[in-house]
DNA sequence: TTGAAAGCGCTAACAG
DNA sequence: CTGTTAGCGCTTTCAA
């Protein structure tokens, strides 16, 4: 079936197709009849002008690229939310690319975003979370980089510098960390998490500096790696639980591995937070699903997508933009952290 | 900064642009020498084919459009997923295009996907689920329809005939309830859904013709009608918890109202399944997150999203397609539910 | 206020 | 096997 093009619409409503573009984009004044009468055929035909065409010629397509990790992790379709509806209201549509952080895959859609010409790409998870990436998956980013905006979003490549909106989530997780050494805890755990990604590693930091600014002992043992998962959080969990001595809260990376931590800890007869407390982090979803509701670190998800489509904005526009914006993360307290010194008794 | 064209290429190589076209898409021989020649200037400049000036004469842009409600919504995200893991094999990307239901949006990004020249759409939720939708906007979905491929995954048109794929809910609902009254339940309630959704018609019609096939009342107060939500499952647990003669079992038209409803459960002290049984439906990750894990009926969503993938597919190459495609759900037995008389004793 | 015509970057006949 | 050329559907000077 032949699509209506602008000639059609200038050879019936007798003008020629510059008329046509004019009413379309209000470009140039178009004497009000004349308009009236290609407005006339433009709705009876439903005519809808062709955006690659126009985006070809005006090297804007309207476009935005969003890569991440994983969207059935519910904290990225939250950020997807913010940049959705940032970018509609500047009337940018979004290709959404999961990668489960396969850095094949973030090679393949960065070609493909390209190609097609987006305006701006945001870049989540995958090499952007690395302690250390390959050097080649740093230049093709950076090679990326050049040839159109981009903004990373809760990630860093180093020696690449590309504007970047992220969570202060060492400052994040301090505040955890002292809400429980507040509520009296002594004996912590981390769990969770990877050495290799920078996020953890930031959190484990700020542990150990909350920690010993208390005077409390850090050491080796005080973090049990084990990835991301419902699945490690909960196996996780049972490790900690067979330690000769338990601790009386137990702090996870994120709100799935404290889902898990909480279902093991039920599994186990063990009372939340009677006996012990349980923090998440993100407050996804699931944080305040589950019974206990988790105490748990707010990312402002929301905002990190809003900011970057912002930045991204004004990449496009030619604006000067800042390199950096940091989002304060917020403590949610509820269910799952009770008092130490409460729960002594209450066992007894 | 100029952007490196076939022209570029062309000159460079000391080639025609025709020819770099054809090393570029291999629709036609080149000596091995010039192809050669060719490929090294190409990526010298690692020059990317301009994809809008392709899609622009091929008429094809190697672009989805998919329109859903809620992508926090933990059930869309999955259905995603299998829709881009089967768009990517055949070298589509996704707009993912997100109307939190809203009637105006959902014309929004028709008219977007269209004037994108999208391949086509995949359209879940909004006026797809309603039991009587307005004319225009069945009107604007089939005109839309007239211009490009659209599926509709687990919902319909009425009097607009177009390709669907969906979940037999009714089955599915079937099995959730039959497998409560093996359980010895005699009790059952429905909470949650709209009247005008077709998915809750659908479910509590399946519920009233299992009820009645196995001779029990089905009454207007069996269905406590309330929204999809958690807050709404936990309101409306409350409601049954009140009243005067308690039901042993709750089937829930959705995870997210199950979730609140065994919150509000375990807030008032009840044992689950022990005193109360309680259904999910979907599968959700939520269903598996929380404790006790959600007796439930999973709607395969990642097939779902495949399935629409590759009837779109079809339709772009011109292939006849099948009109319905139905998948068969599948009961999820958790620890939500129980045995009614074993729980008798255990109260009494 | 309007029209003619030159591209945007690519593909696809059609010749050679 | 390769080059020339005519568009794809639109926007945008430049003239009128």
């Amino acid at each position: 079936m032949k699509q209506i093009t602008v000639y059609d619409i200038a050879h019936e409503a007798r003008v020629s197709v510059a008329t046509v573009s004019r009413v379309l984009n209000g470009t140039a004044p178009v004497k009000a009849s004349t308009r009236e009468r290609v407005l006339a055929v433009i709705n009876k035909h439903q005519f809808q002008p062709n955006a690659l065409a126009r985006s070809l010629i005006k090297k804007e397509s309207g476009m935005i690229g969003m890569i991440m990790p994983d969207i059935g992790n519910p904290f990225f379709p939250e950020v997807f939310l913010g940049a959705e509806k940032e970018a509609r209201a500047r009337g940018y549509a979004i290709f959404l690319c999961n990668t489960m952080g396969a850095q094949e895959k973030e090679s393949e859609y960065l070609a493909l975003l390209q190609e097609k010409r987006v305006d701006g790409i945001i870049f989540l998870g995958g090499r952007i979370n690395q302690v250390r990436s390959k050097a080649e998956l740093a230049q093709e980013l950076a090679d990326c980089a050049a040839r159109l905006p981009m903004v990373l979003v809760n990630g860093n490549m180093p020696r690449v510098s590309l504007s970047r909106v992220v969570t202060d989530e060492a400052a994040g997780f301090r505040l955890v960390a002292q809400h429980l050494i507040d509520l009296g805890h002594r004996e912590l755990r981390f769990i969770g998490g990877e050495r290799s990604i920078t996020a953890t590693v930031q959190k484990v930091q700020a542990l150990k500096a909350v920690m010993e600014e208390n005077g409390l002992p850090f050491g080796p043992d005080t973090v049990l790696y084990g990835g991301f998962s419902i699945g490690s959080g909960r196996e996780l969990m049972r490790k900690v639980l067979a330690l000769e001595k338990r601790p009386t809260a137990v702090m996870c990376v994120n709100d799935n591995v404290a889902v898990g931590a909480v279902k093991a800890a039920l599994e186990a007869g063990v009372q939340i937070p009677g006996e012990l407390s349980i923090t998440g982090f993100d407050d996804t979803l699931l944080a305040s699903s589950i019974t206990p509701e988790l105490t748990t670190v707010s990312q402002n998800s929301h905002a990190l997508g809003e900011q970057a489509v912002q930045i991204l904005h004004q990449m496009v526009s030619g604006e000067k933009v800042r390199k950096l914006t940091v989002l304060e993360p917020r403590l949610i307290c509820r269910q799952s952290t009770g008092s130490v010194t409460v729960v002594g008794k209450v066992r007894d």
